[in-house]
DNA sequence: AAAGATTGAACACTCAATCTTG
DNA sequence: CAAGATTGAGTGTTCAATCTTT
């Protein structure tokens, strides 16, 4: 009997956790559309970018500061230089290279863009919560990304 | 300060929360695709048709039970109906609809890919999680989505 | 008009191959 | 050859508009 409801606690757990990403990415990136005009992976970019001390940076540390694939950031990049988010400029050091820097345009939206996103986090996922519960959090998600390093599913 | 310290936990956590997102879906997704041949979409809405009791299920119903928009699902289904996973079949009572079903293939590669997902996940996600870890994720969950019946972002 | 479903365009992501500079 | 970055094709997702049947 122990096993049976451990199996069946693993089984609600995963869908809980599929339910907040679900129920919760789906408004905020609506609500980040309709107040600041970008999306979601334009807003990743352009934080990312914001975290830089120089209001430029290099895209193979962008890519480790957000978590991306250069592929897809490459790509992203690109769109956003269209757009006029963001523009290319030569990197002295190293001609393979060069650094990402906000137009102004892009520095203007951002800028209006993070307190306002951080505000709807707040409101729709932290607020809810109680401090044990938010603590708990930050220990699951250590406990399952030190589980990943030593696992590897063969 | 107390405050403060509020602040910091509701970062964290949300930071945590996406951590666990970012880590795990990919190994998850890589892990389906090599051993069952199928997509993350692919093995959703194969999942959601084999919940159907008759083995096949009307779109409609179909994206109520995987919380899919019908457009989404459309295009889906189109395409893996061009693929040979799924079949539409007439539906009598209701000329605008019909019904989808397995293919032979589908069928067979369903079967296969539910234990052999269900063990990477219990690996990856379940595993070094304690039962009081998963029981508050489920708590977790019910908060935040009925947090979100109340809210709306204006 | 409402319900069920589809479509085309724009945007996003992944994979494998490629190109250039170090 | 390594490293930094790009490209093109294939797949997936969203939005708004559309079409047919009820």
């Amino acid at each position: 009997v122990a096993d049976k409801s451990r199996e069946k606690l693993e089984v609600d757990a995963w869908e809980a956790f599929h339910s907040i990403r679900t129920s919760l990415l789906p408004p905020l990136v609506r609500h980040l559309n309709e107040q600041c005009g970008i999306s979601e992976a334009e807003y990743l970019v352009l934080r990312g970018i914001r975290q830089a001390t120089g209001l430029e940076i290099r895209p193979s540390r962008l890519s480790e500061v957000i978590g991306w694939e250069m592929d897809r950031l490459s790509h992203q990049i690109s769109r956003m230089e269209a757009k006029g988010l963001v523009k290319r400029r030569a990197c002295p050091d190293d001609a393979r290279s060069f650094f990402v820097g906000f137009t102004d345009n892009g520095l203007e939206i951002i800028n209006n863009a993070l307190p306002i996103q951080m505000g709807a986090v707040r409101k729709l996922f932290a607020q809810p919560l109680t401090d044990a519960q938010l603590e708990e959090l930050v220990a699951i998600a250590h406990s399952i990304t030190s589980n990943l390093q030593a696992e590897n599913l063969s």
